[in-house]
DNA sequence: CGCTCGAGGTAACGCGCGTTAGTAACTAGG
DNA sequence: CCTAGTTACTAACGCGCGTTACCTCGAGCG
């Protein structure tokens, strides 16, 4: 054969914890070949299901038997050494279990799933005391561009700029829930604005003119969108928005709880006093809730309360259940894998920026 | 100082062809050894430090200096191949998005990526209305073993009986949240005894001797375990705990609710009524809670609450502050990656079942 | 009869790396 | 001068696989 010196382990196994491999180890394609009484290139030929290769449908056959007998599988490193692509992408997000997070990772995950690529997760920055760990951030990408990753997911937990380490560029980059800087790279964030209007055609729809908003830190972008929505919405309606009536607030239930009662304590009712509120996170609308429930006030008969972001463990549980507007993670995170798959494909992209819809979650607020 | 590569060097400023192929591509060891004037083995016996192998200082140096400046990366898959071990483990874990699940990836990742080692994450079942595909969770498994993971880690949402598929066995395996109905597979779960006990024994330090308790579906490991704590630190107070007290609920924000009001309900104040609430969860409690305000009781003035599972967005958003017991979700998520560790290194492992307290969280509703 | 052609394969190279068994030069000791 | 023992390396094999270039054999064809 080939080799001739098959047996260059002379020094024996057995050096190093030998005893407890799984007695799988070591089927390979040339011991499936060698069973089936072919070469190695047949059975590379067959389970690689080639189009212009002439193997007679008897030898397909058997070739076919044997890998099952023999328990084959495939090793995807030898795999991917061999044919230059690992069919593996990596994802790289801030607090791998923040609850945004999560959904993106979901959603990325399930796509790959489909197009049969992995993903590879690594934790970004560990969210010290001390602020973004940025020196961890670099090790993960660094880390995952040693996996020979394909291409790189890059999440946030909530929509903003964000600067990415720039090894990243070695590689097609996706930007997810997030926009770099530069404008340099891809990105998929939410249609903010879009999911403001919503909110608040829903609140006009339902009859309310009066309408309050409980604001978040006004410079963060989904502040700025939601609110630019929430006042497209007021103007078709012929309305414009009251500046009196809207607060900011520090992004909690607690924040959301002293916004409403400023609010709700500024008017009487039927005197100016808003009959719905618009809280730009659902958050915020867990402490209204029991701002206005402690004014004996009844959601939505009394005010109607509208969130965004839909998260579930608030939204989902609060009584009545929350009417909001769900931010899309999962179709975020697809679609960030789709673009990938399109870049890493040559193809070109169709858009530089892509906006995914907030849709609104009908519940019993409003 | 560890930030020493402001230079990027080699290819020399603005030469960035980022548009086509990646720079970087194809930088491998030869190319290094090559430039450096050495053989590739100096260069492998520099990078992975070897003690017997003598390379002068001069040399090391210099080959160093020469992966820094080609901007050389390991091929972790090439490596993988070459050496036989591949560093990473496999996670599968039903609906990698729920929010236990992420807590135990969590934990896992990062112990992870302390022992330098990495984390594949496959999603199981995709939790179809059909339940359970157990059909996608094997070819979970079979998928991690294809990239030849060293071990695996079976993580379930709730702490439960589980059916692990069986090409698992080819690796070692860990479970955790869970166990095997055979009891073969070594595995991690939760002390419910222990946490009810603390549950209750906290309650019975703030003076109360009349304890409701909320009760989840009797026959799972969580509610069994729970009540019996719970039953323990009575005892031990000499009390015990009065049937008519303990509510069985649907598990969630609405059960709690019912089941609160079946309990208020049911005695005057001060005519046996409890003065406080044991919920065998907090999305309960979160129902409990509401149940409580609407009889115009002040929590934990009136009656006390303290939940179970320290569901970050309830318990720390409602007002008050849900006292809680804390699922070890990330512990048991790191023990878990080093229990794998000792497992893959042919230590005994300590125990097969390894119990992890569950901490109490004062807040304020007690 | 000589030639081509396609069907049904196989030998052998290389992917990037870890590792073992050398080799060359230069002491140190006898 | 001869051997043994360093120090400082290098040649070459094999990990498991994809892939290209070849090889053999029988049928068809002018």
């Amino acid at each position: 054969m080939a080799n001739s010196t098959p047996k260059a382990a002379g020094t024996g196994p057995g050096h190093r914890l030998a005893s407890t491999v799984p007695a799988h180890r070591g089927v390979t394609m040339a011991d499936v070949a060698k069973a089936a009484g072919v070469s190695r290139t047949a059975v590379s030929f067959v389970l690689s299901n080639r189009e212009n290769a002439s193997i007679s449908e008897e030898t397909k056959h058997r070739i076919l038997e044997t890998v099952q007998a023999l328990g084959y599988r495939p090793n995807a490193g030898a795999r991917a050494l061999a044919s230059q692509r690992s069919d593996w992408y990596g994802i790289v997000t801030e607090i791998v279990t923040a609850p945004f997070a999560v959904d993106i990772i979901k959603g990325a995950q399930d796509q790959a799933w489909l197009d049969r690529r992995f993903l590879l997760i690594a934790p970004s920055d560990q969210a010290d005391a001390t602020g973004p760990n940025h020196g961890m951030e670099d090790a993960a990408v660094e880390k995952l561009l040693e996996q020979r990753v394909e291409g790189l997911l890059y999440a946030a937990t909530y929509h903003r700029a964000v600067h990415v380490p720039k090894s990243a560029s070695e590689v097609p980059t996706v930007l997810i829930n997030c926009f770099d800087a530069d404008g340099k790279l891809p990105s998929i964030v939410p249609d903010e604005r879009a999911g403001g209007r919503v909110a608040v055609e829903r609140l006009l729809q339902a009859g309310h003119s009066r309408i309050g908003v409980i604001n978040l830190d006004p410079d963060i972008p989904a502040a700025v969108g939601r609110l630019e929505g929430c006042r497209e919405a007021l103007a078709e309606a012929g309305l414009e928005l009251d500046p009196e009536l809207v607060v900011s607030g520090h992004a909690t239930a607690d924040g959301g709880y002293e916004a409403a009662c400023e609010i709700l304590d500024k008017y009487q009712a039927g005197a100016g006093r808003p009959t719905a509120l618009f809280c730009l996170n659902d958050r915020m609308a867990m402490g209204a809730y029991d701002a206005i429930k402690e004014r004996g006030l009844a959601i939505p008969q009394d005010i109607a309360v509208i969130g965004f972001d839909n998260q579930e463990l608030i939204a989902a549980y609060l009584r009545p259940k929350l009417t909001t507007v769900a931010l899309p993670f999962e179709e975020m995170g697809a679609l960030g894998v789709q673009t990938l798959a399109s870049l890493t494909a040559g193809q070109p992209i169709t858009a530089h920026q892509q906006m995914v819809d907030c849709p609104l979650l009908e519940r019993y607020s409003v």
